[in-house]
Formats: structure tokens, C-alpha cells, sequence
DNA sequence: GTCTATAGATGGATAGAC
DNA sequence: GTCTATCCATCTATAGAC
């Protein structure tokens, strides 16, 4: 590399990187921001202020850019459910409460959409893709239960006197609940109480949700 | 209308009445079933057996297609669930408590939802409107919260040591539960219970939804 | 590798014949 | 009112110049 008419290959990458990159952030944003089908790759280019050709040729489609993104934070997530799945378990002897269960799994999405977490606007992300994915992404949500399977095999260790069948139903309102924590609903919430409630304060909403999931599991 | 060569006016009301019947029943199902913009004007036609043009003369627009449906099933709900919330204030001296809140909010889809109801799709496509709708479809979303506060009301009524903002997180809560009963949630859990879960089953399942959520409401 | 220009496909809307 | 043919806008993807 003594030929300074050679580019650094590390600036190179770089630079590469960095425009996959912008790439990848603007899109993991107007997605979120306004759904899948609603922003083009011309918007993307557009918002990372690169050419129009750079989706296709650091990502090969659309399509792909978006599998990426979603496989991508999908997998960060999870891990991050497991990892305090498998705290809770370590402090508790293997055998960890409801509420810890219930505590490893709200509070990844809870931390990522705090106000001033770069990862606000990837639960947004993620929470779109279970409504509007593709067939690709809904075929993998679909059989990647490795890490539901996780957290309900912990919540029949916990109770082993409620039938499998219940556990499963109560795990399907537990779904609901994070699921339903989007920007358009907590907009309506706060418009409905008035300005009452405030979403901004994640513990006290981990808290909340805890509250209502647990009582409600324990019914 | 003795001249045999002049139609019968309310002959020709039926055939338009039928065409644009047809078109409504198809664009229903479709969107239900695949998304908003996943389903074209031609789609539709080929769906309802009429011409590509019947969309825009009977509706204006696909648009306007869209929101004539959302705007007739939403307002059908709505005026279901207040007529059961009502008659449930009628039977507690105009103080139902919790429990039967709940259910005049749950009852209606879940009926809706049974698999030899007609209006099986309709829900499908509410709750699909909420995460998938236009700007304007999320602004009646967000304005018309009349029937949300009169449920607001009867729940605070019901519990007025309660605290008001704690009223609205559960009710948004509850409301996660109910938006999360999609075709393909249900697929998911089925496939992740190993055929345990049977959601064709209303009654039962309205049963664990109220127990859940009274339980959680009352935390 | 970047960027422009454009191909190729699709979809909403409409004119005009019947 | 119905239906066909077509216009026009938009989008993804890619070829080819630099």
C-alpha cells in the first residue's frame, strides 16, 4: 500500500460501510415512521442522501433491505429477552417467577423506546413488521417460536398447576399488550386521558404493565 | 310503467344496489385478508365479477372505497359494544361493575368473529384499519374517542378509588388485547401450542379474556 | 463505486362506445 | 350503467457512462 494512488482499502470500506449504513437507518426509519408500503426506495435515497441506485446495490431489493433491517433487530431483541430470561432464571434457583418472566420480556422494547434510546424508532419497526410484513418475514415469525417456547416452557415451571392451554392464551394477552405500544396508540391514549398519561416514563409503564400482566396471569 | 320496453325502476335500483353490494363484499374481504395496499382496483373487480370501472363510479375512488367500509363497520361495532355497555348499566342501577364493562367491549367482535358469522371478515378488516389505515382513517381514529370515554367513564364509576390515569393505561391495556385477535396471531399461537388453542371457540375465549383483564383491572 | 437515464411493470383513474 | 381501451403517474430495478 506504498502507492498513494491505491486508496486505503480501509477508507474504502469505510466509506462503503457508512453509506450501507445511512442506507439502513433511513429505511429502518420511514418504515417505522410510515409503514412498509408507503415509502419508496426513492424516499430512502432521498432521506440518506445518497443515489438512487444504492439500495439495489448494496442490498440487492427492496424487499431484501427490508428483511435485513427486520431480521437484523429481530435477533438483537430476542437475544436480549433471553439473556435477562436467563438472569432471572440464575437468581432464582432456575425456577423464576411470574413476574420476572413477564419482566424479561417487556422491559428490551421498553428500554429501546425510550426518548433518548437510538433504538426508539426499531420497536416501532418491529412492532410493524408483525401487521404489515411480507411473507417472507410473517413465515419466519411464525416459525421462529424458539424464543416464545423459552418463555412459556418458564411461565409452566412457574405454574405448574395451570393447564398448558391456559398459560398459552394468557401468553397470547401478554403479546398483546406489548404489541399495542405504538406511537399512534399512545398518541390516542393521550389524547383520550387528557394528557394524563405519559409514555416518555418507561419504568413507571414497565411497572404498569407488569401490574396488570401479572394479575391477569395469576387470575 | 305499462310499456313493456322501460325496466322496472326498482329493478334497476336492485342490479346497481347488487353491483355496488358485490363490490363492497369483495373489497372487504380482500383488504381483510391481505392488507390495504396489497389488494388493487383490479383485484377487486375480478373478486366481485364486475367491471374495472365500477370501483370509481360507485365509489368515487379506492380510497373513498376504503373509508365507506371502515366508516359502516366501526360505526356498527361502536353502536353494539354502547348498546350492550348500556344495557348493562341497566341491570346495576347505571353502575355495572368491571367485569361486565369489559364485556360489553369484548362480546361484540368476538360474535363477529365466530366462524359461521358473516361478519367474521369485518373485524378482521377493523383491526387491520388501525395499523394499516390512511392519515384520514387515523384521524377519526384519534378524534372519535366518544365511545372510548363512555367505557372510560363506566370503569371509573366502577372503581373511583382508582386514579384516573391509572383507568386509562389499563384501558389501553385491555384495548392491546382485543387488537391483537388477528387471523395470523391466532395461527401463530396454534402452531406454538402445538393445536392446544382452539379460538373457535368464543365463548371460552371470552371467558379468558374477561378473567384476565378483570384480574389485571383490579391489580 | 457512484450516478444518471431509462427500461419494464403495475396500478388508479377516465374517456367514450354501447 | 356497463364495459373496454387507454392515459398517466409511480415505482423497482438495471444498464451504462463516468
Amino acid at each position: 500500500m506504498t502507492d498513494p494512488l491505491i486508496q486505503d482499502p480501509s477508507e474504502t470500506e469505510e466509506a462503503e460501510a457508512a453509506t450501507k449504513q445511512a442506507v439502513f437507518n433511513a429505511a429502518e426509519r420511514l418504515f417505522a415512521l410510515h409503514g412498509f408500503q408507503n415509502v419508496s426506495v426513492r424516499d430512502i435515497t432521498a432521506e440518506a442522501g445518497v443515489n438512487l441506485a444504492s439500495v439495489n446495490y448494496h442490498f440487492g431489493s427492496k424487499d431484501a433491505l427490508l428483511f435485513e433491517i427486520f431480521r437484523r433487530r429481530t435477533s438483537e431483541l430476542n437475544r436480549e429477552r433471553a439473556r435477562m430470561l436467563h438472569e432471572a432464571a440464575a437468581r432464582h434457583d432456575g425456577k423464576p417467577p411470574v413476574r420476572d418472566i413477564l419482566e424479561a420480556y417487556f422491559a428490551p422494547p421498553l428500554r429501546w423506546a425510550n426518548p433518548d434510546n437510538d433504538r426508539r424508532i426499531s420497536v416501532q419497526f418491529i412492532i410493524r413488521a408483525r401487521s404489515e410484513g411480507t411473507a417472507e418475514m410473517r413465515e419466519v415469525l411464525r416459525n421462529d417460536v424458539s424464543h416464545l417456547e423459552r418463555f412459556a416452557g418458564a411461565l409452566m415451571a412457574a405454574r405448574p398447576d395451570l393447564p398448558k392451554e391456559d398459560v398459552y392464551w394468557r401468553l397470547h394477552f401478554v403479546l398483546g399488550m406489548v404489541h399495542n405500544n405504538r406511537f399512534a396508540e399512545f398518541d390516542r391514549l393521550h389524547h383520550l386521558s387528557g394528557g394524563l398519561t405519559r409514555e416518555g416514563d418507561v419504568d413507571a409503564l414497565l411497572k404498569r404493565m407488569l401490574d396488570f400482566a401479572e394479575a391477569g396471569f395469576n387470575a
